[in-house]
Formats: C-alpha cells, sequence, structure tokens
DNA sequence: AAGATATAGTCATCTATAGGACTATATCAA
DNA sequence: TTGATATAGTCCTATAGATGACTATATCTT
C-alpha cells in the first residue's frame, strides 16, 4: 500500500502550559467528537492517519486514544478500530432494585403523563433553563409481568428532547435512552445517581400497589451528553425491601 | 553513574500460552509484592533496574507497572519512586450515612463484645473457615459528637487476625484497618459493599437509641487481602433517613 | 544559620520502527 | 453452495533511545 506523506492538516496547541502533548491532542480529537464529526457508533481514522494528520508519533497518538478510552469516550476493537460510543444503554436504572426472577428482563413502561411545566428552581439550574422556564415533565410507571415495580418523575429540556412532547407514546419502547437517540439526535454519555431512602406519598403508592407511607428507595438521576450539559433529571421511587446494590472500593 | 550490564535475573515465563510478556510481567511482579518481597509502603527498585532485572525493554516494564497501579497494588509517585499501596484506609465506611455536618469527621468507636463463635456457615465460607471452626465477634457502636449513628457486626479469621482477641481495646483508635496492619500485618487491598433495606432489632434499635423495627440502611462489607483472601465480614446498620449515596455511571 | 545552587536519582513523555494478532472481505477450489 | 485460502486493514506488542520533569540531598555562598 503506497501512503503519501504530507504536512500536518491540524496545528496541535496546547490548551494549558503544562500539559502533555498526548493530552491536548485528547482534548483535541475530543472536540471533534463532541462536534459531530464521527457521529456515535462509527468509527475513527486510523491511528497511522490520525497520527499524521496531527503530526506526532504513533505512540503519542495512541496514548491520547487510551485517554478518551478510559474516559468512555470512545471504544477500541483490536483488529476492526476505534469507534465513538454510542452512550448508555438506559437499562441501568434497575439493576437497582431486584423484582422477580432477577433474570435482568427490561420492565414495561406506561407513560401516565406528558405535560410542559414551569421548572422548580433546581432543576432549571441542572437543565440550563431560565428562572421561569417551562420543561417538559413526564411521570410513568415501571411493570416486570404486570406487576407495577417503580414510579417515575422525568424533567427534559425542551431545546433539546421537546420533540419528545408530541407524538404518540405507545409507539415508544420500554427504554427512554434510545428514544433520545433516534428521535432528538442526544445520546446520553454519563450518569449520576444518588440514593436515599424514604417515604412514598400517597399517589406514588397507589401507582406501585403499595400502602401510602411505605419505605421506599429514592434514586435521584442526573443525566448528562458528552458535552457536559445536563439532559435528564429524574426522581426513581421503589419498595425499599426491594433495593439491592453492590460497590467495590479499591 | 555507571550501571552494569548482567543477564536477566529472572527468567520470565509466560503463565497463559496467550498473555502478552507485559502481564506475565505483572503477574510475576505482584506475586513478588504479596510475598512481601517489598513490605506495604516500602519502593519498588528503579525502572531500569526493574527491567534489567526480568530482561525486558523499559517500556514493557512500564506496561506492566501501569497495569498494576491501575489495580491498585502500587502507586507511582513522579520523582520519588514507585511504592507498594498500604490498602484501604478504614473510614470509608461512614461515606454512606450523612451525619452531623458532615465534615467527614471520623466517628468514635465502642466495642460492646468480642468473642471467639462457631461461624455461621456463609461466614465461615467466606473467611476460608471449616464447618464449626470459630471466628471472632465484635459488636461495636459508633457515635458521631456522642451520638451513636450505626451498629456494627464483624467477623474475622482467628489464623490472621487472632491477635485481637486479647488486650484492652480501649487503646485501639476508631479505626479498625490501621490495627489490622499495625497489630497483624494485615492490609485491606479490596472491599465489596452490598447495600439493602430492612428493619432495626430490638437490640440494635437500643444501640442506636431509635424505636424497634425503625427502617435501617444494611451495609454488608467483605474485605480481602492482596492475596484474594477474605478478612472481614462486616455488617453496619444505620437510620435508613440518614443513608446517602452517589454513584457515577459511564 | 539560612538560602541559593548543583547534582543525582526517579518517573514521564516523545520519537521511530518492526513485527504480531485479530477481523473482514475477496478469491478460488471442491 | 460450501469451505479453505489469501489479502488488506485495523489495533496490539515490544524494542531502543533521547529528553524532560519532579524530588531529595548535598554543597556551596552569604
Amino acid at each position: 500500500m503506497i501512503q503519501t506523506l504530507q504536512t500536518p492538516a491540524l496545528t496541535l496547541v496546547c490548551a494549558e502550559p503544562g500539559q502533555s502533548r498526548y493530552a491536548a491532542l485528547a482534548a483535541a480529537l475530543r472536540a471533534r467528537v463532541v462536534a459531530g464529526e464521527w457521529p456515535p457508533g462509527s468509527a475513527l481514522p486510523a491511528e497511522q492517519t490520525l497520527a499524521a494528520e496531527h503530526g506526532v508519533a504513533l505512540g503519542t497518538l495512541r496514548r491520547a486514544l487510551e485517554l478518551m478510552a478510559e474516559q468512555g469516550l470512545i471504544e477500541r476493537l483490536h483488529g476492526r478500530g476505534t469507534f465513538v460510543r454510542a452512550g448508555l444503554s438506559g437499562a441501568t436504572m434497575m439493576r437497582f432494585f431486584r423484582f422477580g426472577d432477577g433474570t435482568g428482563e427490561v420492565p414495561a413502561s406506561r407513560i401516565l403523563s406528558r405535560q410542559l411545566l414551569v421548572a422548580p428552581l433546581g432543576i432549571a439550574r441542572l437543565l440550563n433553563l431560565a428562572r421561569g422556564d417551562t420543561a417538559l415533565r413526564m411521570l410513568r410507571v415501571r411493570s416486570l409481568s404486570g406487576q407495577p415495580c417503580v414510579s417515575e418523575e422525568i424533567w427534559l429540556p425542551p431545546g433539546l428532547l421537546g420533540a419528545l412532547a408530541v407524538g404518540d407514546t405507545s409507539t415508544w419502547g420500554n427504554l427512554l435512552y434510545p428514544l433520545f437517540a433516534e428521535r432528538c439526535g442526544v445520546y446520553v454519555h454519563r450518569a449520576v445517581d444518588e440514593i436515599t431512602f424514604g417515604a412514598l406519598t400517597a399517589t406514588q403508592a397507589r401507582q406501585l400497589n403499595l400502602p401510602a407511607g411505605h419505605p421506599c428507595a429514592k434514586v435521584t438521576r442526573n443525566a448528562y451528553d458528552v458535552s457536559g450539559q445536563c439532559i435528564e433529571v429524574r426522581f426513581t421511587r421503589g419498595d425499599a425491601h426491594a433495593f439491592h446494590y453492590t460497590v467495590t472500593l479499591t
């Protein structure tokens, strides 16, 4: 194969003075990914090509890619290529709760309501909205084998995900994140879950066929896209006795 | 500086046929650490030395050390050296609970009992004991500002940590893991925490000044040393309303 | 005694190159 | 059609060397 040599197409500028070359390179590549130059799921150019493009040695480029892979931005497959990660699948919430046979089956989803409401201050701030702006709020119940198990309240920014405010929800699947990707081109890249215990309100209890005041585990999730913009605030509540979580400390 | 060249002192044998050289090297170095050749806190020989010792290039050795650092076995400090990690500090349990001002203050510890008891089957299996063997069980309460906040039941293998069965507990500090290290030379390298929800028994409730049946968060911890041997099974219970935990998904 | 300077030892970065391993596709033979 | 083989494209491993950055200590100078 003949590979033509050429001068670097892009000049590498270190953002911070003390920054290493591979870190600056990773930042530059990250920017190209975020800008959509290579959409999620697609392959980046080969190592050789990228290294020549940025005028660095192969080892330096590999170091940058390793950094990006560590951060979850890309995925490297031996013999196939380097791919932009599609993001979180959306089935992660149920790993906190243990219902039924625990086979990891995706629970059925039923949307109870969908409205544009003025966002509470804390939620507006997270979603990067002005005070008094409206956001899309959805309430839904998820069930396993016909048995309701968790109740969810979800707040979405209308700018990025407003398309979900219209259309028939009966055609949606049971997972929300694939919907974000297909209908709005929004990919969940990172999510932070906060776990606390509390009691069910009367309304929540009715949805779950439990008595009001029953102990519940509450998972508050903030989901972010690859640029760091918060694209979802979600409150998930389920029976505290079904709650179960494992962490490994090192 | 004059560095004498010599034949490799150790021959590198790949444990598995498909294994890379740096992975085999990491395994070999890991074994030397586990064997105590370099005790926790001490420095490994310089990269150059180790590379010569094992007859590999500097890059290969660095790759092996990076792998070990990733796994938490060693710590690399720029300009200073490569050190064997001492293990987990032991203050990690309280990050699950939010009491008082949340300054991360280490809670006071009071030992309620300390006995050699026949270990329940599940605990015996974890601690690698035979059916019917005895283990050291301790009950303790931990308090912040004089207010009891969590109740703990701790099972330890007598072979490794039996020295803790005797002596005055009033001289112990508030943390258990430093004690393991100082008195028994045992270092906690990894721990797995499992979080569930339940209710306080009458005895536990009394210890925490809460009514019996009060909702509680229960953290079940299995701690392991560097060789993978389980050295602690611990059950920690606290007021569910004070429980609080954050996870980041990527 | 205190501060600046020099020195040596350590890990970190970057380059350049060669070959191996894995995957997918195209080609050929039965 | 099926299976084996060849080929090209990709990432992975390993080597060797040069230079830089950081830390600690010893040595001067004031």
